[in-house]
DNA sequence: TATTGTTATACTCTATAACTATA
DNA sequence: TATAGTTATAGAGTATAACAATA
């Protein structure tokens, strides 16, 4: 054994934290935001524009406030979103016919290649989060985390 | 039944997010900290203040890139953090003897107080964010967490 | 030269309020 | 008046780089 002292090698007491689901959560989350945006980056997507690929192309024609609502974003933010994806050709705003207040929202044809790549790429990061997770752990996981977000 | 269609209910299709961890890890950590911010916020707590406050309290005298690293947190972010606390007499600096460079942190007893009751009050927030799962299953929520997190 | 902490700054995600235009 | 969307802005939380003081 080494008498040197210099680092002290502070293994500190994590004790307190160690039970919280509210560290323990940020913490994961955060592992989560890393590798989507690590895996998602390339593409020029983000987590939230992914979402907003997945649910209009599940949702043809979905308007803004409802597609806002699905992601649990402001639809102040889904509007920059959006400009953003309909800037870049990824998606089509088109006036509700009969109510010219409204947009109802498609994906281009480059949309529906783009979220082909985004889905493959986010397969892979739910791969990776969920690694050594058994099938029933990944799903009883998953309903806690929807029980939590009362979703 | 109501033949008028003003606001058209629309239910749109959650398929594509219903399953994924990434979605659902995002939206349990919002009510996380909402929940946190909501019962930490008239102690002039966040959930970063606190977290500090019980790693010093386990941890007397430890140094501010320990504390960092346990927080999984940058030392320039806990900087900013431990000067506030410290202008607010809830923690004291103290250089290293025989390494001027070090800080020591320790609560004061105005600091031990206010633990008190911010960890009362965190131990609420737990309550509220497991009602619902039995001891087995928030346990093995939580084993799912760290393991996500890599903790 | 390396370590400890600090400062300044920037980026992402989120939230609120005030606004336009339609209805 | 109420609704759909937009704009501007602000606040957390997080990250990086450059720096001062000390070792």
């Amino acid at each position: 054994m080494s008498l040197t002292r210099r680092a002290p090698a502070e293994q500190p007491d994590l004790a307190p934290l160690e039970d919280k689901l509210g560290f323990w959560l940020r913490l994961a989350q955060q592992v989560s935001f890393d590798t989507l945006h690590r895996m998602l980056g390339p593409l020029n997507l983000t987590p939230g524009r992914l979402g907003v690929l997945l649910l209009i192309e599940a949702n043809p024609d979905i308007r803004q406030a409802v597609l806002a609502e699905a992601l649990r974003i402001k639809p102040s933010n889904l509007t920059v979103l959006l400009a953003a994806l309909e800037a870049e050709g990824l998606i089509r705003r088109a006036e509700e016919a009969g109510n010219r207040r409204a947009n109802r929202l498609r994906l281009t044809t480059a949309g529906r290649a783009l979220l082909k790549r985004g889905a493959a790429a986010e397969a892979e990061v739910e791969k990776e989060l969920a690694e050594g997770l058994d099938p029933a752990g990944r799903a009883a996981l998953l309903a806690a985390l929807r029980h939590i977000a009362r979703g």
